[in-house]
RNA sequence: GCUCGAGUGGUGGAAUUGGUAGACACGUUGGACUUAAAAUCCAAUGACCAUUGCGGUCGUGCGGGUUCAAGUCCCGCCUCGAGUACCA
C-alpha cells in the first residue's frame, strides 16, 4: 500500500467534520487551554503559502495540549469589514457583502484543506450584525464612561454626573477635553439637558470633537495615526494632508500609562514591546507657562529640561497653534499668514523631506520670561509640531541643536549656561553633570538638581509644574466609508445621542452608490430613508429630534480596528444572544494563554485591543487587565521572485548572463514558469500576456535563465504561490511540516520548494515502517533496548521542542527517529503507536490514518502524549564534559538520559579529565538530585 | 541619527544553562537495484595537508579580553535587516 495522501486527507478532513472532533466545550474537568491565530481578511486573492504559517505552529500547538489533556479553544474567524471589499464594491457595483461571502468561502476550502483542528462553531465575522452589534454595543458603554484619575479606571457617567449636581468639577480629576470651564454644583444644575451633554461629551471616552485629522483625499476618508506610514496612506500609498474635523475619537490617552506599565507583565518580544513603548511615547518633564507681554493669555510648553529654562532665548509656536492668531501683530501678520498657508499646503511627507530646511516666521509678539522677566521673541516655525505636546516650545538653543540652528539661521541671541562647555558650533545635548552658569538659582547645579529645583521654583511661582507627556495621541474613530459599523448614535440640535442597547444592530442600509455623496457626507448619506426610518423605529418620539436636521443618524463608520479589539472575547462564547460573552463561559476561558500573529499590528491592533480590554475590565466585564499574556509573532513568508530583462527600448529580453554591462530593465514574470534551476518556460511567458507574443528571448547555452529577488509575496509581483498547489502534489501534512521545517518560527524568510521532497519522503519513509509493498509489517513483538532508546529520546526531544516552540527541531528529532528506526527494521507496535501520537500534531491525517490501520477505532486527537521514561534510555557512557570553576568544582552535565536515582556509577574519562584539569583529578564524587552533578575535589 | 535584531559549509538551518561546532534537510559526487527511467537504498560531502599509517592544522563577520573550555560571556569595530524619526 502507498502513501496516498490524498485519499487519507479528504477522509479524515470529513471525519473530523462529521464527528465534531473539535468543538470545544465550556466547561470541563480538564484545564483550559486557549490559542488564537489573529484572523484574516478575506481578500480576494485567496490565502498564499506565507499566510497559514502561523495557523499550522498554534495547529500544532492545539493538538499538542489536548493530547496533554487540555481542554482547547481552537477559534478561527474573520475581519471582514474594510477597504478592499469596499472599492472593489465601488468599481463593480457589487455588494461588498456579496464579495465578502464568496471570499470568506474560499478562504474557508482553502483552510480545511490544510486539515487545521479549528472549533468553527465558533466562528465569528466582524460584519456579521450577529456581530457588529456588540461592538456597537462597546461603543455605548465608551459612551456612557470617563475615566477617573483618582482611581485610575474608567467609571460610568452615572457618577460623574453624581458629582456634578453634588459638587460641580472644581475638584473633578478627570481625562477629558482642555479648556472645560470650571463650575459648581449651582451652575450644573441650572443647565439646560443639551447644555449638560456638552459639558459631558468633553468627559466621555468616546466624545466628539473638532480635531485635526489626517484626512487622506485620494481615499476620502480620515485615517488613524498607525494608519499612516512614512507620511502616506497605509493602503494604497497616498499622500495625507492636515484638516479639522468633527470626529469622534477614543481616549485612548487615559490608559496611556497603564498600556506602558501592563508591557511588563507580558510575555511577548523584546522589540515587539519597545515598539509599544516608543509610540506611547512617555517623557518625564515639565510644563511651562509663559505670560504673553500685552495679552490675557499665558502659553503653555512641555520641555524634558526644565533646568535649562534660562537658556531660553525665544519661543516657537506650531502654525497651527491657536494663539498665533491672537498675538501676531498688526506689522507680521502679512508674513505670518503667508507662512501659515504655505505651511498648511503640504502634506505631510513633503513637511517630512524638508525636515533640513530651517523656516519660520516672527509673530511681532513678546512673551516674559518667568524668572529673568526678561521678554522673549515669540516665532513660530514648522519644525514645532502641532499634535505633540501643547504645540509650543521654550527655545533653548544652547541646549537643543534644532534651537540652535533656528538661531543661527534668524540671527536670535543664544545664551550658554553650562560651564566649560563651547558651543560656537553646535548645541549641547547632553545631560551629564556639567555644571549650570547664567543661570541665577541653578547655578553650579547637575542636571538632576536643576531639574528637581527648576520645577519646585516654578511650582512657587504658578508658573509650571512637573508634568508627564505621552506621545500617544487619542484614537480617531470615525471613518467616512460604508463598509464599516454603523455608529449607533443621533442627534439633536447637533449633540450625539446614544441608542439603545435593544435596539441594536443598528445594520447597515443598502445604499446605491459607495462613493460619497456630492455634498461630501459619507456614503451613508446616500441612505437617507433608513436615516430617518431607524431613527423613528428606534428613538422614542419625533419630539426627541430636531425638526431641522436633514440626516439625525451618524452617518460615518467605524474603523477597521473597532471589530478586532474584542473577536478573541466573542469565540469564548460565540452565538451567545443576550450578552457580548457570557458569564460561565468567560469565567471558564479567562484569557487567551497563546497568540499567535504578525508583529506588524503593533501599534494598531495590538495597542487598540489592551486598551479596550482595560475598559471593559474597569468597568467590570472582564476578569483580566490584559488578554494574551504570551505571544508569538511569526515571520513572514517572502516570495522569491523572478525577471527577466529587457534592452532598453526594445522587444528583445536577454538572459540574465548576457547582461553584463547593457541597459536592461528587469520585469517581473510568474514565478510559476521558471524550473528550479532558474530555467524560463518560454512558450509559458508567450501564452502569458500579450506585450511578450512577439518577444525575442536572447538565450545562453539554449536556457533563457531568470533573475532572482527575495520580495514581499504579493499578486502584483507574481511570486505567489498557492497552498492547493502543494497540497495537490505533496499533500497538507508535508506542507504543514515543511512550513515548519523551513527555519525558526520568528524568523522572516523565503519560499523555496527545493527542499520540501525531503519532508515528503520524510513521511514516505515513515509510512514504510507499517507497510511493504501491499502488507501490513506492524507486529507484537517486544521492541529491542535500541528502539526503546531511540523512541524515549524522540519523546523527551519533542516535548522539549514544542513547549519552546521549536517546530524546525522537532522534524529533525523525528527525521532522525524514523531514520534510526528503518536501520533497525523495527516495526513494533510498542514503538511505532507513541511515535504515531508524538507525530499528529504535525502531521494529522497521516496520523490518524496511522493510528485507524493499528486497529483504534477513536481519533487520535485525544490520546495521552506518551511520556519520556528514562529507564528505556539505558546506555550513558557517553563522555561529558567535565568543567571546573574556580571554586574546586566540576559539574559533570547529563544531557538526555536517566534521572539520578538511576545512575549507578559515574565513570570519568581519566585522560581527558587530567587534561583539562592539568593534574588535579577528582578526589570525591557527590551526587545531588537534578541535571548537574557537582564534583569536590 | 536613535532603538531592536542578526552575521555559522554550496543552500535552509542545528548546537536549551559556556562543554566533541556544522545535527537534520536540500544540493553535489560516487555506487547498488533496473533494458532504461522513476522509486528506493548505501557511501562521501567545512577548508587545507596527509591519505599503502589509522592522522594533523585551521575554522562560527573582524580585533582584543575573561575561562581548563567561547558560536555562546565582556569590550571595541564592520556588515546586513527591521522599526522609528524635527517628540521639545
Amino acid at each position: 500500500m502507498i502513501y496516498d495522501f490524498q485519499k487519507i486527507e479528504k477522509k479524515w478532513q470529513n471525519f473530523w467534520s462529521v464527528q465534531q472532533t473539535f468543538k470545544a466545550e465550556n466547561q470541563s474537568d480538564k484545564p483550559k487551554y486557549y490559542v488564537l491565530d489573529m484572523f484574516p481578511y478575506p481578500s480576494g486573492a485567496g490565502l498564499h503559502v506565507g499566510h497559514p504559517l502561523g495557523y499550522i505552529a498554534s495547529d500544532i500547538v492545539a493538538r499538542f495540549k489536548r493530547h496533554k489533556g487540555f481542554n482547547v479553544l481552537h477559534p478561527q474567524g474573520y475581519d471582514s469589514f474594510g477597504l478592499p471589499a469596499e472599492q472593489y464594491a465601488m468599481q463593480t457595483g457589487q455588494h461588498p457583502a456579496k464579495t465578502t461571502a464568496t471570499n470568506i468561502k474560499r478562504y474557508r476550502k482553502q483552510l480545511d484543506r490544510m486539515g487545521f483542528s479549528f472549533d468553527w462553531s465558533r466562528e465569528v465575522q466582524t460584519s456579521s450584525p450577529d456581530y457588529y452589534r456588540w461592538t456597537q454595543w462597546i461603543f455605548l458603554l465608551l459612551f456612557d464612561s470617563y475615566y477617573c484619575l483618582d482611581d485610575d479606571k474608567a467609571k460610568p457617567i452615572s457618577k460623574l454626573i453624581a458629582s456634578f449636581e453634588a459638587e460641580g468639577n472644581i475638584n473633578i480629576k478627570a481625562n477629558c477635553d482642555n479648556n472645560i470651564p470650571e463650575f459648581g454644583a449651582d451652575e450644573w444644575n441650572a443647565m439646560g439637558a443639551l447644555e449638560k451633554e456638552e459639558v459631558l461629551l468633553k468627559y466621555r471616552l468616546t466624545y466628539l470633537s473638532d480635531t485635526e485629522v489626517n484626512w487622506c483625499p485620494a481615499l476620502g476618508t480620515v485615517l488613524a495615526n498607525d494608519e499612516i506610514i512614512n507620511g502616506v496612506s497605509e493602503r494604497g500609498g497616498h499622500p495625507v494632508t492636515k484638516k479639522k474635523m468633527r470626529q469622534w475619537s477614543m481616549r485612548i490617552g487615559a490608559y496611556a500609562n497603564r498600556l506602558l506599565e501592563g508591557l511588563n507583565t507580558l510575555d511577548w518580544s523584546d522589540s515587539l514591546k519597545e515598539v509599544q513603548r516608543n509610540w506611547i511615547g512617555k517623557s518625564i518633564g515639565a510644563s511651562v507657562y509663559f505670560d504673553v507681554k500685552g495679552h490675557q493669555d499665558r502659553l503653555e510648553v512641555f520641555t524634558t529640561r526644565p533646568d535649562t529654562i534660562f537658556g531660553v532665548t525665544f519661543m516657537t509656536l506650531a502654525p497651527e497653534h491657536e494663539l498665533v492668531q491672537k498675538i501676531t501683530t498688526a506689522e507680521q501678520r502679512g508674513a505670518v499668514e503667508n507662512y501659515i498657508l504655505e505651511a498648511a499646503k503640504k502634506s505631510d511627507r513633503e513637511r517630512q523631506s524638508e525636515v533640513k530646511n530651517i523656516s519660520g516666521v516672527f509673530t511681532g509678539a513678546y512673551a516674559i520670561h518667568p524668572f529673568t522677566k526678561e521678554k522673549v521673541q515669540i516665532w513660530i516655525g514648522e519644525y514645532v509640531l502641532a499634535g505633540y505636546g501643547t504645540g509650543a516650545v521654550m527655545a533653548v538653543p544652547c541646549g537643543d541643536q534644532r534651537d540652535y540652528d533656528f538661531a543661527k539661521h534668524f540671527d536670535i541671541p543664544i545664551i550658554n549656561i553650562f560651564d566649560q562647555i563651547d558651543i560656537s558650533e553646535a548645541a549641547y545635548t547632553e545631560k551629564a553633570s556639567v555644571g549650570l552658569i547664567n543661570s541665577d538659582f541653578l547655578n553650579g547645579l547637575s542636571y538632576k538638581k536643576a531639574v528637581k529645583r527648576s520645577i519646585y521654583a516654578l511650582e512657587e511661582l504658578n508658573a509650571g509644574k512637573g508634568t508627564v507627556n505621552f506621545r500617544l495621541r487619542d484614537a480617531v474613530f470615525s471613518r467616512q466609508r460604508y463598509w464599516g459599523e454603523p455608529i449607533p448614535i443621533y442627534f439633536k440640535s447637533g449633540i450625539p445621542f446614544p441608542l439603545k442597547a435593544e435596539h441594536l444592530p443598528l445594520k447597515l442600509p443598502k445604499v446605491e452608490k459607495y462613493l460619497p455623496t456630492e455634498d461630501g457626507k459619507p456614503p451613508l448619506g446616500n441612505a437617507k430613508d433608513w436615516a430617518w426610518n431607524t431613527v423613528l423605529e428606534k428613538v422614542v418620539s419625533l419630539d426627541e429630534i430636531d425638526n431641522e436636521t436633514i440626516f439625525p443618524l451618524e452617518l460615518n463608520t467605524m474603523p477597521g480596528w473597532a471589530g478586532s479589539s474584542w473577536y478573541f472575547i466573542r469565540y469564548m462564547d460565540a452565538q451567545n444572544e443576550e450578552s457580548f460573552v457570557g458569564n460561565r463561559a468567560l469565567n471558564y476561558w479567562q484569557d487567551v494563554d497563546l497568540y499567535l500573529g504578525g508583529g506588524e499590528h503593533a501599534t494598531g491592533h495590538l495597542l487598540y485591543s489592551r486598551f479596550w480590554q482595560k475598559f471593559l475590565y474597569d468597568r467590570g466585564y472582564l476578569p483580566v487587565e490584559e488578554y494574551a499574556k504570551k505571544l508569538i509573532n511569526q515571520g513572514m513568508i517572502l516570495g522569491n521572485s523572478a525577471f527577466i530583462y529587457r534592452k532598453k527600448g526594445t522587444q528583445d529580453f536577454i538572459s540574465k548572463g548576457l547582461i553584463k554591462g547593457q541597459k536592461v530593465e528587469p520585469i517581473h514574470v510568474d514565478v510559476s514558469f521558471v524550473n528550479l534551476n532558474n530555467e524560463l518556460d518560454i512558450e509559458k511567458v508567450k501564452a502569458w500576456q500579450k506585450d511578450f507574443e512577439h518577444s525575442n528571448f536572447i538565450l545562453e547555452e539554449g536556457k533563457y535563465i531568470v533573475g532572482r529577488e527575495v520580495e514581499k509575496m504579493s499578486k502584483s509581483k507574481y511570486n505567489v504561490v498557492n497552498p492547493d498547489e502543494i497540497c495537490e502534489t505533496y499533500g497538507a501534512d508535508t506542507l504543514r511540516m515543511y512550513e515548519m521545517f523551513l527555519g525558526p518560527l520568528e524568523q522572516d524568510k523565503p519560499w523555496n520548494t527545493a527542499g520540501i521532497s525531503g519532508v515528503h519522503n520524510f513521511l514516505k519513509k515513515t509510512w514504510r515502517l507499517f507497510y511493504d509493498q501491499e502488507k501490513l509489517i506492524v507486529d507484537n513483538n517486544k521492541p529491542s533496548p535500541e528502539a526503546y532508546k531511540i523512541l524515549h529520546q524522540t519523546i523527551k526531544k519533542v516535548t522539549d521542542d514544542i513547549e519552546r516552540y521549536s517546530f524546525n527541531t522537532c522534524i529533525s528529532t523525528f527525521m532522525i527517529c524514523v531514520n534510526e528506526l528503518s536501520a533497525l527494521k523495527c516495526s513494533n507496535r510498542e514503538i511505532l503507536a507513541p511515535l504515531i501520537v508524538l507525530l499528529s500534531p504535525f502531521a494529522p491525517h497521516f496520523s490518524e490514518e496511522l493510528w485507524s490501520v493499528l486497529g483504534h477505532s477513536k481519533s487520535i486527537e485525544f490520546e495521552p502524549f506518551p511520556l519520556f521514561d528514562p529507564y528505556h534510555v539505558t546506555e550513558t557512557t557517553k563522555d561529558y564534559p567535565v568543567s571546573f570553576n574556580g571554586k574546586m568544582r566540576f559539574t559533570l552535565k547529563l544531557s538526555l538520559s536517566l534521572s539520578i536515582d538511576e545512575i549507578k556509577e559515574i565513570v570519568i574519562n581519566e585522560e581527558r579529565t587530567q587534561n583539562q584539569l592539568q593534574g588535579n583529578p577528582p578526589k570525591k564524587i557527590i551526587v545531588v538530585p537534578g541535571k548537574i552533578i557537582n564534583i569536590v575535589i
